[in-house]
DNA sequence: ACGGCTCTTACT
DNA sequence: TAGTAAGAG
């Protein structure tokens, strides 16, 4: 029922509104809640906040404590909150006292290993909803599985302020038939797809389809996805990520609303920019972090045109800090934008209203957000001789002031839009290569002694209990860069929705095991890493490699350059056919990075050249930091589709 | 159920 | 890299 058909009904009903700042909804009181939940929840694991009010933990480094050191069959009083947990396949009702067959459960002793570690996960679980609810007054609910969609399936079954486990014996027949679009990622257009065009109703009905059949319809990427998450099988990590990637403040002008001037539009950008220079002034205060690229969406219609269905297209700059700089740049790329949009339709007439065109929603956002090297969280800090590349209060203030974009001009074409590059100075840039290098030379030695007494080489028993694998692999700390939390007081006086926790504890993903496997015909030196540099501390370095002539990655050692197939055939064939998408690795190069070095060259290594098991070998405190670098990646989609000609004539789904 | 306002990820 | 599309809360 719509609010205003409620109060001709209930005239006397109290309608909670969403708060109104600058014209348009304000969310920062729902962001601030979310927050507050996601410190309590961080506490006990790795965890990654997947929206304004959902969390994904990785407990599994907890409950493996809590397994060696108070496995639940010991406790002598058990959790009442824990008792109320919904265990799936648990032969309920009949008469049977719920909350025993669920102490049974989570007290046997004789379970399978995965499921006592999920039950140390429901117990942990238990506590933190507990603690989310004294310290916010938000309940919540939970999922506890052995990965993320499992984990995040369950968190909704039941509702609210209840948790439910996935025993892994469970998983088959709950998967069976459900509905395939239940399943996050599959409540869309692709699931649309698997229903009419597959005739796939339930997740089991996919398990007919072979992984290759799936690859050639949807890529390779989706195809395999699809092909795991029929058996419940997925090797998403949880991210270990408290912060939102981006900030964005946007509103729509529906029908009659819609904008029809610049004047109009210009209004608008002003309240929406404000707004975002808030929300990023109050990121680098609180969180020390700065975002890079300024973008700007747009939707509009235009009326009797050819292509009048054409979209308005998203423009993107440099970001400059300052609210006045933001809008000003956020003006020039609407403009550049709408005319472009407009192409070769008379573009006449600004100021005054048209009839030509209206625009029906603006949104300004600001992405590519780093952490400021702080010197304390940074690997730059081990870069010796200097604090880091641009540490201190100087730098920082020349990277904010200085780095000056030149958004396009209202005078130019749309087409040089697109090549406008900043003119940027960048402050500390030849102090910053000169830490890289002295840094490689400094590690050089460092890295020698660590291999001798470890040789990061040695391939040693893998395959052989997966748990642990996962567990030392996979064992972080908390993210560094996320420290600085919202701290602001708990909103006691607004309820309605709850907040949702989804808890998994990967126990047995395969990935970490397999990228061990891999490893081993790989050198080792970690020294072709660290001559490249963190990326986020020269974010405009890349920017300003790429308008330089002379700037080329010299080639690399042909050791490096291609990993050996037949390491990865072996390990192919040794790998059981439950496997992690990521894994079908191949030797498709993901992702480099580029740095310049101080005579103008650069070097550019693929990521997956990277030993993984270097990491292990660097200080503790920076681990977490190289592992995000290194984190794996999926294979291009570009190639083959299948061997036979059939798949050119395919339905181009997602190609 | 739907609109508004976000946000992330995959792909090209 | 910029830009688009999709999926989600």
């Amino acid at each position: 029922m719509r609010g205003a058909e409620s109060k001709q009904v209930c005239p006397q009903i109290q309608l909670v509104q969403v708060p109104v700042a600058r014209g348009k909804a304000d969310l920062s009181t729902y962001r601030n809640a979310g927050s507050e939940v996601v410190s309590i929840l961080s506490r006990k694991g790795r965890c990654e906040r997947a929206s304004i009010d959902e969390v994904y933990l990785d407990l599994t480094d907890a409950a493996e404590t809590m397994l060696a050191e108070a496995p639940p069959e010991i406790l002598e009083v058990i959790d009442e909150e824990a008792l109320k947990s919904h265990v799936l396949g648990l032969n309920s009702e009949d008469g049977s006292d719920a909350k025993e067959s669920v102490r049974k459960w989570l007290c046997r002793n004789d379970a399978d290993r995965r499921d006592k570690l999920l039950a140390c996960g429901a117990f942990i679980v238990a506590e933190l909803r507990l603690q989310v609810l004294k310290e916010t007054e938000f309940t919540c609910s939970a999922g506890i599985a052995h990965n993320k969609i499992l984990a995040k399936l369950a968190s909704g079954m039941n509702k609210p302020a209840q948790q439910t486990v996935v025993p892994f014996s469970s998983v088959k027949v709950l998967l069976d038939s459900l509905p395939i679009k239940k399943m996050k990622q599959l409540g869309g257009k692709l699931g649309d797809s698997l229903q009419s065009d597959l005739g796939v109703n339930t997740v089991g009905d996919l398990l007919q389809f072979s992984e290759e059949k799936l690859q050639e319809r949807y890529g390779i990427n989706t195809g395999t996805w699809l092909w795991n998450i029929a058996r419940g099988i997925s090797g998403d990590e949880v991210e270990g990520r408290l912060l939102p990637k981006s900030h964005g403040s946007g509103k729509t002008f529906p029908g009659p609303q819609a904008l029809k001037t610049i004047a109009s539009v210009q209004h608008w950008l002003h309240e929406l920019c404000e707004e975002l220079s808030e929300r990023l002034q109050l990121d680098l205060d609180q969180n020390k972090r700065i975002a890079h690229t300024l973008v700007l969406h747009a939707t509009a219609y235009k009326v009797s045109d050819s292509d009048s269905h054409k979209k308005f297209p998203s423009k993107s700059c440099p970001l400059r800090y300052g609210t006045a700089k933001i809008q000003e740049d956020a003006l020039s790329l609407f403009q550049a934008a709408l005319r472009e949009y407009l192409g070769s339709y008379t573009a006449k007439m600004q100021g005054s209203q048209n009839n030509h065109w209206g625009i029906t929603s603006l949104s300004v956002s600001a992405s590519k957000i780093v952490p400021i090297p702080s010197g304390t969280a940074s690997i730059t800090k081990y870069f010796h001789g200097h604090p880091s590349c641009s540490s201190t209060k100087q730098s920082q203030n020349n990277l904010i002031e200085e780095a000056t974009p030149v958004p396009p001009s209202g005078n130019e074409s749309y087409s040089e839009v697109n090549v406008t590059k900043p003119q940027i100075e960048f402050p500390g840039e030849e102090t910053m290569i000169k830490y890289a290098e002295t840094s490689s030379d400094q590690l050089e030695d460092k890295i020698d002694l660590l291999n001798d007494q470890n040789p990061c080489c040695s391939s040693t028993n893998q395959a052989c209990d997966e748990f642990t694998q996962e567990t030392v692999l996979v064992s972080t700390s908390g993210n560094e860069h996320c420290s600085g939390m919202n701290q602001s007081q708990p909103m006691k006086n607004y309820s309605g929705e709850e907040s949702c926790v989804t808890l998994s504890m990967p126990s047995f993903n395969r990935q970490e095991q397999k990228r061990k496997a891999v490893k081993d015909k790989r050198t080792c030196s970690i020294l072709r890493f660290f001559k490249n540099q963190d990326p986020s501390c020269a974010p405009q370095k890349l920017e300003h490699v790429e308008n330089t002539e002379d700037v080329k990655a010299p080639p690399l050692s042909p050791g490096i350059q291609s990993r050996s197939n037949n390491c990865l055939d072996q390990n192919r064939s040794e790998l059981p056919k439950e496997r992690p998408p990521e894994d079908a690795g191949d030797s498709n190069v993901c992702g480099s990075f580029q740095i310049e070095h101080r005579r103008g060259g650069a070097w550019s290594y693929n990521i997956d050249e990277i030993d993984p098991s270097v990491i292990d070998e660097l200080p503790p405190e920076i681990q977490q930091e190289v592992r995000a670098w290194i984190r794996p990646h999926k294979r291009h989609n570009t190639v083959k589709r299948g061997s036979s000609i059939a798949h050119y004539f395919l339905p181009t789904k997602n190609t």
